[in-house]
Formats: structure tokens, sequence, C-alpha cells
DNA sequence: CTTGACCTTCCACTGTAGGGGAAGGTGCAC
DNA sequence: GTGCACCTTCCCCTACAGTGGAAGGTCAAG
């Protein structure tokens, strides 16, 4: 099948398909004698699994490594439950960092709430940060 | 005062001075007869309420409001307790996203902790994801 | 007189995941 | 024979907040 037809069976763009290619997740693919790429059901799997692993939150590089490893014939799997883990410890502590940030920004915003605006020093640029 | 000690006493780089500078956040700052950059208290104060705003997850482009509305002596305030309850608002959304993530992820990751790696399915790229 | 620490401008690059659009080739229907 | 959808490569652009480096000017100390 041609390029349309893969993005369409797996939902992306053409755009994307060429880019992933050209980012090591998609081998080289097969040409027609017209030179247009040719692909069959195991691209759209590939490219399915790519959205799968991106839905974990996954990022390409960490992706193209996955199908690095499959493409090498080892099992990938001890690699992506690894992966799977060392996720979850990121984002634990990219919500902290967020709660973090949120907690100063509600304090700051009660020190707003509770200000006079007619008091604002104006030799600060704002007395509310 | 030249841009070097202002950079020090804000702490941050010459280079962020100048790309403030260049990004519309500090005005342009008069020059000493060879060319220098000449700064004073008041810039200082400036760049440290940058990085103060910084803190509360400000992105430059609304800090740079913030400081246009101060040049043109208007106070600020009600539009920065307005800026901050946005930002409320955007920490809690993305923390939302993150946690749903994480809840997917974790989800992943308890089907590879349950999984026999010996099991995995040759045709699939990945019984996990 | 030269060394070193400053300063100037300008241009390019970082990482992420693609998107926009030009210029041209291919194949099918009408 | 021409219009249309599709394909090709190529290069540039997006947001964000800077960072790196080159080439050159300035100034005080030794």
């Amino acid at each position: 099948m041609r390029i349309g037809e893969a993005a369409t069976a797996a939902n992306i763009t053409t755009k994307t398909i060429r880019f992933y290619e050209q980012a090591g997740l998609l081998p080289p693919p097969g040409r027609t004698t017209n030179g247009y790429r040719s692909y069959n059901e195991i691209s759209v799997n590939r490219l399915q699994f790519i959205r799968r692993a991106q839905t974990a939150g996954l990022a390409l590089a960490q992706i193209r490594d996955i199908l690095r490893m499959r493409d090498e014939n080892h099992t990938p799997c001890a690699h992506v439950a690894e992966m799977l883990t060392r996720q979850l410890s990121a984002l634990d502590q990219r919500i902290g960092e967020l709660q973090a940030l949120r907690a100063t920004v509600a304090e700051f915003q009660a020190t707003a709430l509770e200000a006079d605006p007619n008091k604002c020093d104006p030799n600060r640029i704002c007395s509310l940060l």
C-alpha cells in the first residue's frame, strides 16, 4: 500500500510517516517502480505501536530504542518494563514539581486577593510578585 | 554598572540580559562612551522581578505584558491577579493531565510485571504496549 | 607591549514532534 | 489532453528560553 493509505490506517499524516522514517523509527520502505514508498500491514502495526507507546508518554527516542532491540531480535520486554518504571518516576517527579509550583502561585494569589490596589508601592514593579 | 555586574547582582548571565532586552523585557539601556551597556539598581530590580515572576511559572511573554503596563504607568495589580488565577487553572489542568498519563503508564506497567517474558508473542512488537 | 578580563555584534544551535509549502513526477478518469 | 489526487525531495518554520562561538573593540595591570 502507498503512504497515504498507511497513514489513514494508522491515523496519522504522511508527513509524520516520512518524519518517523527519517528519525529512524521506520526502516526505509520498499519502493514501487515509480519511486513511491510501499508499505504493508507490518508497517501499519509498527505505526500503531508507536502511537500506543506515545500514549504511555514515551519519547520517540525511547520508542526508537525499543524498536531497534526488536529489530535485532532481542525481546525488548525487560527493557520496556524498566522504561515504564522510569517513566513512572519521571512523571511522579514532574507532578511533584508542578504541585510545588502551584503552591507558590497560590500563595502569590492569596497575597493578591488581600492586597489593596491603591496601596501599591510605586517604587516596586508589582507588590504582588 | 556594566552588564557583567548587573548579571551577577541578578544571578543570571550576560547572555540572558541581552536576550531579555531583545525580547522587550528590558528597555534599551544607556551606553558608556565606548558603547558598553550601562545599568543601575532599577535595572537590577527589574531583572529580579522577572526572576520572581518566572518562579510563579509565568512565561516571558506574560511578564513582558506586566512590565509594559507598568512602564505605561498603569498599575498592573489587577492584571497580575487575574494572570495568577489563570496560571492556577492552567497548572491544575496540566497536573490533571499528567496524573491521567501516570494512570495509563501504571496500567501498562502492571501488565508488564505480570507478563512472562517467555510468552511474548513474536508477531507483536511488544506485548506490553 | 602584551596579557587578560571585559565588552560589542551577529549568526547559529539546542530539544520535541512534526507542519507548510514549493517544484516537479505519476497515473487514472473524463 | 487535461484535470485531479497522489506521490517525490527539499528547505524552512513553529514554540520556549536561552546557549555557544566567532570576530573584533576596550581598558587597566604588569
